[in-house]
DNA sequence: TTGTACGCGTTATCAT
DNA sequence: ATGATAACGCGTACAA
């Protein structure tokens, strides 16, 4: 370990609290000891005691983030985001993962709090239906910011891509280049994302009077077995033979391309394709991935100021949720 | 905040080191009070103060983990690796990224150790050079562990993949695919990681009885301004009119397939490519992209495994580098 | 078996 | 401007 405030106070003879002053900068110390004082601690490497102070300001400068998974190019982007910030601001981060797993992210949560983070910003789990736990704490006075996935049964500070605007984008693009018949593809979550995401979809349709067909709409469980579940939507959906799909995550895309190609269709000439995703891949893709890009890393940031803000006690208004627009990336896959 | 020891004390009208013992499953309590107290504990959600606990006893159950980016497929599956070790341990990581840079790698492991991390497990930056200061740290009997990108320059509990090997093998595929002019793109780093790939290309070529030509090899800043950098020595490499090229790092296997396709070259016919790479979506790149695949979550399992039983106190023998194989997956971007 | 007292390293509140 | 002292919540040696 390293020195301690005692170490110095004895090797200089002066008290504790006159170093903790001098190293603190504050105003009622002489600037002569001062020096001697952080001329010492320098040549020692003295560190302040993390544990100590949280202990006794109650305050850790940590921040727990909660999200799904951290092998996941697009919340890798929001972590990278939400990292700037916060050491920007001295705050460290711990990141946990639920593994879409309900009771995981409650663990998750508990540990979070436990360990005394001054706040917590959470991308819920696809199953997450309940949020009681996260509201209690809240009501404690709790900082607490939903980012990226976010859900209505909640009141808070929320982050999340404008997803109705980008659906509707997506979905309009395919309609402009001819296409009519066009399968929408989505999670089975009860998150607002979802079913944003599912409104654009049928928007635009709406707007460009094409009848909504139920048929050609699937909904995954993202939660689990994900690949048998892909499986069997494309099966059923490609009974109706659409003409192009449009998925709503980044997972869906990359797994429904694969399954074309795997079963020997042509993209876009056999079907075309468009989805959310966020991987710098895309381009190179086979063919290259026409997407909907989500602005991940604005996210990560603006959620991670948010709550930091919150943190502060800074009055930063009432609750609010704040949705930041997509990119339209046209590429092959979504036809000419 | 949740209550604490004190509160219990007062309400049982016990002394809070009771409490303590009860909490503790000390043997020294008897079996009434011990369930009395727990009883009250789970009523009123008690979670022991982290903070002050790891005062006390001067471990505080964390592990500092630094990679250069967060956002990077490869670093993302090691993380889920090295998570899963510690979840199921009780330990929390802190992750910090040096981006690359000498001198944020310093920041993160000063900032780690000043937070009283029980150990740290690292990946050096590609600047690195000088491991004065994690020898340090380690000479005062911290523990450390080097995982993925791992040096000679420090003696330390090391966790790799079998980079040498890998190389050799990706090499000789394109050899036996009837390629003789195989270019070489590497790192610049002065890492073990980035020597052994190189050796084990020099070997592939030397054991087939292929003269080894200094032309057909660069050395990409990997550290700043990557993209330059590559197309800068693809305009090199290039200019030899190499038959086929064996990239050594997931970011140059990408990066050099956007490059030839925004060039206009069919690969494999004009160009044959293999890899290292890790991501996923290797399988439907355009044209599928062989790779060697580094066994990424062992590694961050092993990394953290190891770390964990140095921090313990175990005796696991004197420092060792493991490697671990790789695996060469034969796609169509190496040709037939 | 239970209680008392102290200390971990820091900051804050009093005095001086 | 500086020093003494208490307090944050917990664990433990010692006493009872």
């Amino acid at each position: 370990m390293s020195i301690t405030l005692r170490d110095i106070s004895k090797a200089l003879n002066i008290s504790v609290s006159t170093v903790s002053r001098a190293l603190t900068d504050s105003h009622e110390i002489g600037e002569e000891t001062k020096q001697k004082v952080l001329a010492y601690a320098k040549e020692h490497h003295y560190v302040p005691n993390r544990m100590a102070r949280s202990l006794k300001v109650g305050k850790t400068r940590s921040i727990g983030v909660v999200i799904c998974s951290i092998d996941n190019n697009f919340v890798a982007q929001m972590l990278d985001g939400i990292d700037q910030i916060c050491t920007e601001n001295g705050y460290q981060i711990i990141i946990m993962q639920s593994k879409e797993s309900y009771e995981q992210e409650q663990a998750c949560i508990n540990l979070l709090h436990a360990s005394g983070v001054d706040g917590i910003m959470i991308s819920p789990s696809y199953q997450t239906t309940d949020f009681s736990h996260l509201k209690e704490l809240q009501s404690q006075g709790f900082p607490v910011v939903l980012f990226d996935r976010i859900s209505e049964k909640m009141t808070a500070h929320k982050i999340a891509a404008n997803n109705l605007s980008g659906a509707y984008q997506a979905t309009t693009h395919l309609i402009s280049n001819g296409y009519t018949r066009i399968a929408h593809l989505n999670s089975n979550a009860t998150l607002t994302t979802t079913a944003e995401r599912f409104e654009g979809y049928k928007k635009a349709l709406e707007d460009h009077g094409i009848n909504y067909q139920e048929e050609l709409v699937a909904f995954c469980d993202t939660a689990q077995q994900i690949d048998q579940s892909v499986a069997d939507a494309m099966e059923q959906l490609l009974k109706q033979q659409p003409q192009a799909i449009f998925t709503a995550t980044d997972l869906l895309s990359t797994k429904v391309l694969a399954y074309l190609m795997e079963h020997k269709f042509t993209v876009p000439k056999d079907i075309a394709l468009i989805g959310f995703s966020n991987s710098d891949l895309a381009a190179v893709l086979n063919p290259s991935l026409s997407t909907v890009r989500q602005p991940s890393r604005q996210i990560g940031e603006l959620a991670a100021q948010t709550l930091i803000s919150l943190i502060k006690g800074k009055d930063i208004g009432p609750e609010e949720t704040i949705l930041l627009d997509t990119e339209l990336q046209i590429r092959k896959s979504s036809g000419s």
